[in-house]
DNA sequence: CGTTTTATTGATACTATGTATCATTTATAC
DNA sequence: GTATAAATGATACATAGTATCAATAAAACG
């Protein structure tokens, strides 16, 4: 995950200005979705909750992950064992990659993506106001180390 | 959902093709997914099943819908909640539109997505070999009636 | 055809995933 | 520091999906 581009302290303001409170929850969450090198279910995400603060609630990570989602900083990851895991959102748009071998994802210019459903609007007749992408395959790595 | 297009007996033979027997069951559920406006999950179609067919098992409906998708003939529809829906697969490339008013499918060429998997291949250096692509909206229809 | 063989089915129990409730805790405002 | 209200954690519950296995039904075979 390039965590590099991704502030958790932009997180934290972004809740803060929803008129959330800040909680060591929310920050021990964030880190834990930032940092992630894999897309992450609430599961996964209660486990690794639960190494640096034994007493996090389950119920309390999935409506952590609920908020976040719907805040827009994470996004659900569409695969084949299922829907239920999530990735940082990129403040640019951008459409999921996710390697089949390794389990990274890795983000991808959408520009394509906005032409594609331009385009696809005007063909069609619809008004499209959201999408859904997700690629799979071979990451440049795996190939390489085939 | 155009199923002037899908005939159940191509499904029928596609199952007895895989080595699979020819059940009842089987073709209850095939008319149920064919003739079906929107995306069904296995929970309605067992509800649907059960109409024609009351002593029909959760279970069958679950394996049925598992293998009607390992066999391409159904497609799950990665939707805003959740992604337990199917639709039937055309024979042709196609993606799908789903309506957020009505809840109806409609499939739209696939070139365009085609093209695009091609260019983010060659950008990013991935081997793409598969992907989900699902829009969302307001169809033609629901657009004039609002 | 009737019989044998074997995949499929249906009932049940079970697991996994996600949600509602509510007393307790904790962040914020005062 | 205290009041207040949101967030939390424990529990119970709801929903979605899976495993097991005896009973059933489709196909193969004589």
């Amino acid at each position: 995950m390039p965590s590099k581009t991704i502030n958790p302290e932009d997180w934290l303001a972004a809740l803060d200005a929803s008129g959330f409170r800040v909680t060591t929850v929310q920050q021990t969450l964030i880190d834990i979705f930032v940092h992630s090198e894999y897309p992450l279910s609430a599961e996964q995400a209660w486990d690794a909750a639960r190494q640096s603060r034994p007493k996090t609630g389950r119920a309390t990570v999935y409506r952590m992950v609920e908020k976040l989602e719907n805040l827009g900083l994470i996004r659900r990851v569409h695969g084949y064992q299922g829907c239920s895991h999530f990735v940082p959102t990129l403040p640019e748009l951008m459409m999921l990659f996710i390697c089949l071998d390794c389990g990274r994802a890795d983000y991808l210019d959408s520009q394509p993506l906005d032409d594609l459903i331009q385009h696809s609007e005007h063909t069609s007749g619809h008004h499209i106001t959201d999408s859904r992408l997700q690629l799979f395959g071979a990451c440049a790595d795996c190939q390489h180390n085939a």
